[in-house]
DNA sequence: ATGTTATTGCAACTGAGTTGCAACAACAGA
DNA sequence: TCTGTTGTTGCAACTCAGTTGCAATAACAT
């Protein structure tokens, strides 16, 4: 599974909030830095409890406020991993280039797929639909490799609530 | 916006309730037969709306345990898009054909774009990543023909909460 | 240093989706 | 067609992610 080392958008933060007249608050640079350092895609509660170990008064309205800032901004993307765990939303910090997630139904695992496929499709609709991509995201099912290998299956007819 | 008409595996449900021991009842018709025919994509309070038109007496617990259920059949398929109308879920009868759902940022218009590119990525990933794909989730964010030929842009800094 | 105002934290709230359980009904076998 | 098994339904109560109102706080421009 080819792992490309993640390029991201340096400085912009300060950029974009002097343009749009936010405040580069202390909680506001501490959940940006969470999301850009994190390795793997977080939901709201985990970047609480990563955000209050350096600001330990710091509240579950503030994260959700700032994500959706952040969103806004189109700084940070939210996905929800095709419902795996149940209805989360996982949150990551934009990359230059686009990628897909890939999802194995079987073990879980979520892998970043970079692929030209996906600037195929921006120009496509360019041109048949005068469409103008802003972003995009791909999420994909199925089974990976180690699963097929070990015959190992996705639980198809699942039951019950998912992990929360 | 080429619109491709919509192929659907028929008569399906019939044969996956007897593979998987489920029962045909009166709701789980009704809801399926919902999502078939519906023009847009629901979410579960309008399925719950359409399906008390006629069948009164149906709870939205049936409803979303049937979505449930369709789901891990794959039948049917569970959609975010984009959260641009809030965290809303969104619910579609899975097609034969593979497709990106495509939303303007500026008038919040959803389409539906089929393009080979799709195939292109999950034969990239059975190849170089051995991954074998069940099914692709696509969803693009931009400005459609209109909203650029008029100028519309998409209010970016949005503030408060979204339409539920 | 000072005023303006975006942002924070608290507490109370909203609403989508879930759970337990008794009554019901699909369906297979007689 | 009748009958037993058991998957499914509807109800009521619940859970919990995410939101709102508001007073106190703190960025940041001047």
């Amino acid at each position: 599974m080819p792992l490309v080392k993640q390029i991201r958008r340096r400085g912009g933060l300060e950029r974009l909030a002097k343009q749009h007249g936010l405040r580069l608050t202390r909680q506001r640079r501490l959940i940006f830095a969470i999301l850009e350092s994190a390795k793997t895609h977080l939901n709201a509660k985990q970047i609480l409890e990563q955000a209050q170990r350096l600001e330990p008064g710091i509240d579950q309205v503030t994260i959700y406020r700032n994500l959706g800032v952040l969103k806004r901004l189109g700084v940070v993307d939210e996905l929800d991993l095709l419902h795996l765990r149940g209805d989360q939303h996982y949150y990551e910090a934009r990359q230059v280039r686009a990628h897909s997630h890939v999802a194995c139904l079987a073990c879980g695992k979520v892998f970043e797929f970079y692929t030209s496929a996906i600037k195929t499709i921006d120009r496509e609709l360019e041109k048949e639909c005068g469409f103008s991509v802003s972003f995009t995201r791909i999420e994909i099912g199925g089974q990976c490799a180690a699963c097929r290998k070990s015959g190992r299956e996705a639980p198809l007819p699942r039951k019950g609530k998912q992990a929360r």
